[in-house]
DNA sequence: TGAAATTAGTTGCATAACTAACTATATGTC
DNA sequence: GACATATAGTTAGTTATGCAACTAATTTCA
């Protein structure tokens, strides 16, 4: 094995478990801290809500990189603290619609908030040229595996 | 909320979600293609064992960046496959040495052949200085983080 | 030396992930 | 129109993660 290919190796255990762990439990403390009861799982179907509200489930799992059961169960548990609303689509009966609901618009720029603080005390001393380098490199990442 | 600010949560979703789970997912597929019934999380354990065998679990966490009840699941999983060994410390009888067994040490080269091939799967289009800069970067929100 | 604090590891509980198998609705084709 | 296929979503089973609370062993220090 040459010295190169194992520096691969090491580096698939530096992408996926050093820096996304660290900012996922520091954001989740920050949530926490806040007096917030969501997950970040949870919030990241919200941003993406936010973003465009009333989307189906399987666009929710195109956005957010989780499978239909993942998407499924989360969808249960924002239901349950009635963050959103399944409305079935009239156009296919298939088709469940995910919405926001009142309170969940309330959570919108205090979480996006406490998102962007977390971000910028992970990326302290980083600077934006880099960060378009890890964007860039993670989106052909992605392109090469699917 | 400046513009600036919310590419950053955005940035936040990329970097925990598209990536990571995208090269997650393509190696867990390429163990199992081979035959192998190991999952990710096991074989990053194995990963620092092959590196340094017998290590305490508590190295383990520091290594692989995960909390105690994690490495003592993910401990209880190997031992159950007969992959490792507990071997109860004589210095300090808190700690368990974790231990190959003659079939993990017999894994070893099969699966980092197939997490070279998966990232350079991955890193198809992807030079040397890009993969330092991400690498960097991790670096250093893991440090500002912890 | 003996009580307090620290460290290593485990257990319980909740959430989330993947796979495979399933139901229900919609589409396509003969 | 009917049967095959595809799509949207759910359910079941296993593994993994995070947190809090716990036990047991060790160290600190008064």
């Amino acid at each position: 094995m040459s010295n190169n290919q194992f520096r691969r190796g090491e580096l698939y255990s530096v992408i996926n478990g050093m820096a996304s762990t660290a900012v996922a439990r520091r954001l989740q403390k920050n949530f926490r801290n806040a007096g917030l009861e969501i997950t970040i799982e949870q919030w990241s179907v919200l941003y993406h809500l936010w973003k465009q509200d009333c989307q189906s489930q399987q666009e929710l799992c195109n956005r957010t990189f989780r499978d239909k059961p993942s998407i499924t169960r989360l969808i249960d548990n924002l239901e349950k603290q009635k963050l959103v609303k399944r409305v079935a689509s009239k156009e296919d009966r298939r088709i469940n619609m995910v919405c926001l609901t009142d309170a969940a618009r309330a959570l919108q720029d205090v979480t996006i908030d406490l998102a962007n603080q977390t971000m910028s005390e992970a990326l302290t001393g980083v600077n934006k040229d880099e960060i378009e380098t890890v964007k860039s490199v993670f989106q052909r990442v992605y392109d090469n595996l699917t």
